[in-house]
DNA sequence: CTTGCCTTTGACGCGCGGGTCAGGGTCTAC
DNA sequence: GTAGACCCTGACCCGCGCGTCAAAGGCAAG
């Protein structure tokens, strides 16, 4: 299985990919005779792990902080998988993102409320 | 006035002025004879607008949008300072801003929640 | 004049997740 | 053998708000 075909597998494009390979969210597959890289289903399994994940708000530098620990769920048959923690928190990553995303959202929502109030009436109210 | 001690007068950067007036948020000022930026007082007002209303959360291309009605609040005593939507909400661009900050909030929410649930059991609620 | 800070323009860096282009080589069907 | 789709690497591009570096010239004080 070629990269285009790996890609298509797993919903994304053989740039993304290369991307993830060289940001180390997946290994160096092995390569045909002519340099072409070729992957197995293991790899599109780990694909979809990886794509997941990244939709749920992780990032690449988060994957690559658990990257070996992504071997552990790349099969959805492992007796591991499902279990609280398993898949989306090795080693804390995910509970930091969701720290990260609060304070985010904690940040937006107050330069949102000052801006209405400067909306409101700029020079009366606070400033 | 040079662009030095205009930038220390409005708390920012040389840097930023020039950058202010690529983007077309400051008018070009007059040059000394030998090319060097000349600022007055007028325009260290309008500065301290464009970065107050840049710490609110617009951006510069919202600040382009109105540049020209900058003009009209760049003095606090000016009669229409202080006035609803005076200041922030020439033609609207702030009230934009804050449907985009909304809009914004409401996603990173949804992620956030998303992974939470993730974290909680991957496998189970809503895989 | 020299010293030393200030100014000028131009261009790259950053962090993120790839998209897109350029100029090749490879594979497959006919 | 040839057409067309696929793959390779390397490199630039996006948005944002400047920071930082580079080479060169200006300005005030001694």
């Amino acid at each position: 299985m070629r990269i285009g075909d790996a890609a298509a597998a797993a919903g994304t494009t053989p740039r993304a990919l290369r991307f993830y390979e060289a940001n180390g969210l997946l290994p160096p597959p092995r390569r045909s005779g002519t340099g072409q890289r070729v992957y197995g289903a293991r790899d599109v399994a780990r694909l979809r792990v990886i794509r997941r994940l990244l939709s749920l708000g992780l990032t690449v530098a988060d994957l690559r902080d658990c990257a070996d620990r992504l071997d552990l769920v790349e099969s959805e048959d492992l007796p591991g998988y499902g279990e609280p923690g398993a898949c989306a928190n090795p080693g804390g990553v995910a509970a930091r993102r969701v720290a990260t995303m609060n304070a985010e959202i904690d940040r937006l929502t107050e330069l949102r409320d000052r801006l209405a109030a400067h909306l409101a009436g700029p020079g009366r109210g606070g400033g």
